[in-house]
DNA sequence: GCTACGATACCGACTGGTCGGTATGCTCAT
DNA sequence: ATGAGCATACCGACCAGTCGGTATCGTAGC
């Protein structure tokens, strides 16, 4: 128990460069068939210095997650704070969501795809953190819907679900290099379900 | 070269037997978390019997993807063949296609996570096919766009891309047996869509 | 100011086990 | 008798994780 991965601090220099290596790598070739020696020699480091931040291969999934969803439910916490009208709060929410995964489509692209590879522990605490940014934004649509700002023929909670797949299958593709960039890409899928969901 | 797997005629009791443990157990556990001795004693065969019918684990992956977009290419064909109104066709082809996918969940769970362990020339045979697929599904959009049926304020490449996405995410969170049956899904997703692009 | 000492950061050869694939042989149906 | 359809024993490569060390630094006692 001495890494900051474990819990405490900052991370160094090292540990950056390991998770850096081991995002990219998991995004090109998957979980498994990236061997350890892979990710330490792309990070530069050796093997030794991974297992001294890091108790097992799995901590890094974890740790890649882990600084993903954190992100974006601040963002998506901060963005609801502000209390602006139901279309703007959801435009800002796609927006923003389109955006910051665009910055980790790695990330993004290891976590939708490995995710089930979490032990039970690892993933109940994602299954809590998901559902309270499913909510959350579930909530903002219902509300606007029982105000009859949103018309209401499909259900909230499908709404959410659309909207967080198309999110999701992003990183399969997106290209940063593309003729459109981020923040235009959230505007069109802001615009096509506000859309869908005004009266 | 001797199995129907490699192309000649109509798969057996024992080979079909291999390929559905083999998608189940490659859904629940993944690609490379999977052995083959679990495949054989999952499809109660030997190891002896899966390498009479596949050169190589990699193989089944294959078959698993190729009898899925065989499937849904064969449908997206027969739907746009039937000339009806662009908002009639669309309609048809999500409802048609959620229906398809919810009956093969596992399949589709599996080659969206896999898929990029396909070898080069499966994978270029691969994107031909995804690419024909969507090529034909954005002319669909494209053309409705341009005779004023629907609103263009979203390109249909977008459009393709966001609707595709959802269906690929679908194995994540759709369950069977859920509340809802897959025709009613299939119809939610395609009000939605519907009332994002008409005018 | 020097040194003993504990702690942190790292090194890299090694291992125990696993897994995809193969070699070989048996047994029916044709 | 010949080949398709299996069964079984086995091989060799590979890989996550270990472990005995070393290097460097802060600090407390003298």
């Amino acid at each position: 128990m001495t890494g900051s991965a474990r819990g405490r601090g900052e991370p160094t220099t090292t540990e950056r460069r390991i998770l850096r290596a081991a995002v990219r790598l998991f995004a090109e070739q998957g979980f498994d068939a990236t061997t350890v020696q892979q990710i330490v020699d792309a990070a530069e480091v050796t093997k030794g210095a991974l297992y001294h931040y890091f108790d097992a291969k799995d901590d890094l999934l974890y740790e890649i997650y882990h600084s993903l969803i954190g992100v974006q439910a601040a963002e998506l916490d901060r963005i609801v704070a502000r209390g602006l009208g139901p279309r703007e709060t959801v435009r800002a929410i796609l927006v923003n969501l389109v955006e910051t995964t665009a910055a980790r489509v790695d990330e993004t692209a290891v976590f939708v795809r490995e995710m089930h590879k979490l032990d039970a522990e690892r993933m109940a605490a994602f299954r809590a953190d998901r559902r309270r940014y499913h909510e959350t934004f579930r909530a903002v649509v219902a509300e606007a819907q029982r105000g009859g700002e949103f018309r209401d023929a499909v259900p909230a909670n499908t709404v959410v679900l659309i909207a967080l797949g198309v999110i999701n299958q992003l990183p399969t593709w997106y290209r940063p290099d593309g003729p459109t960039t981020p923040n235009q890409l959230g505007q069109q899928i802001a615009d096509f379900v506000l859309a869908a969901l005004e009266t």
